[in-house]
DNA sequence: AATTGTATCAAACAATTGTTTAATGTCAAC
DNA sequence: GTTGACATTAAACAATTGTTTGATACAATT
């Protein structure tokens, strides 16, 4: 059993375990378990807990080559559909059950920010953010300052990752036939494209209340 | 010290330090280190240290009589102030630094659901939940389905629950200056209810894009 | 005054944690 | 074959956790 077999070993027994348990609740026993290899190993080979965790990140980070890249569309695609398929791919980065640990090892960072690695996980939010910016700046005037373009960005990432947080209270909210029913990724993608479109006067309003007249551009007695 | 009195200042002690770090991280010896109590006292009056987190969630629901109750407002308000001003309670409640214990461990409760009061946790939250779906009935015309209804609130909600779960990558991506700047409660929450309200066809385009033609109705090529 | 039941306390207990140690194993180089 | 550097191991260590214990203090009752 050569040295790097070990090391190897460990880390991939470590990935999913701290992408589950976090850094506090994972113990260097069920790694070293899953592993299949002595207690005393991770400190061997990795001096202490921590130092552990942050290569894991670092391997979160770099898998093997090409990561889940950003998306690429064909020149020309309207911004419409290219804010839809950003969506579309934050939800199901998001909703994913089974999601491999990388994603989710990165999503608990995001969340809660331990001390590893912090440049590395915001170059991993910074990209998705950017394009998603980038999009943002096809559909809206130019006159738009930088901080409203970042409200408009964070009032769709809101709307993805409250699935993703508080889907427990979904659940109980809704109850389980509707959830099972209409909260599927590609469903709630629709929905958070067509609100945000909606917003943004590229759609019309949601729920066909269009028909209703009066409302948006006459400001009334406003 | 009357018995009364130590299992008062133990309840009184827990509820911070339960909010705070939540029921795992929280030790007893703290709590009863902050209750000037000996360490057996939690197990003497509570049996054990999941009985007395319990005790502590129901006292966070009941904080002596009236808990921060729901909205009121006088008859005929318009439907869109009222919207607005669920948005900016539900912010308010979010994002305040040095929130109430109470509001700190039901908060803790709603994203993590613990072993202890599901219902009462639950009541907490359908309370405000269903305000905000009654709200929203007065803006959506009587056909729009219930679950459609339940995904424009939970909308609402995202945007604004982002603040409280990401709020430190929100300071990342923007730095620290604007946020500072532009991501106070009140911006924020004008920003929401702009956003929704625009998305609901009652308030322009975000972002003054209203001046856009062509956009809205034609379906153009689609 | 003696008794009784409860309250409080310092101390111990048992389990779990990350880490260290000291002995043993492995294997290539000399 | 011996040496020596690295790998691996079982065991112990130290610290922290929730919980239990057995003694003691106290107040009311007999």
């Amino acid at each position: 059993m050569s040295r790097v077999d070990v090391r190897e070993r460990i880390l991939e027994a470590a990935g999913p375990v701290f992408a589950e348990k976090g850094f506090e609740r994972a113990t260097v026993r069920e790694i070293c378990q899953g592993a299949r290899v002595n207690v005393a190993a991770v400190n061997y080979y990795f001096g202490d807990k921590r130092r552990l965790y942050v290569e894991v990140v670092k391997r979160a980070h770099h898998p093997a080559g090409d990561p889940n890249g950003l998306l690429q569309w064909s020149p020309g695609t309207p911004p419409e559909v290219k804010l839809r398929d950003c969506i579309r791919a934050m939800l199901a980065r998001m909703l994913t059950e089974r999601a491999p640990w990388q994603r989710q090892l990165m999503m608990r960072e995001m969340l809660h920010p331990s001390f590893a690695c912090r440049e590395l996980v915001q170059l991993y939010i910074r990209a998705r953010f950017g394009q998603l910016l980038e999009v943002l700046a096809e559909i809206l005037p130019a006159d738009v300052p930088v901080h409203k373009r970042h409200q408009i960005a964070f009032s769709v990432v809101g709307q993805a990752l409250h699935y993703h947080v508080a889907s427990a209270v979904v659940e109980v909210l809704v109850g389980p036939e509707e959830r099972a029913t209409h909260y599927g990724p590609e469903e709630l993608a629709d929905h958070i494209a067509d609100f945000t479109l909606a917003a943004l006067g590229l759609a019309p309003p949601v729920s066909k209340a269009g028909d209703r007249e009066g409302g948006v551009k006459a400001g009334s007695d406003g």
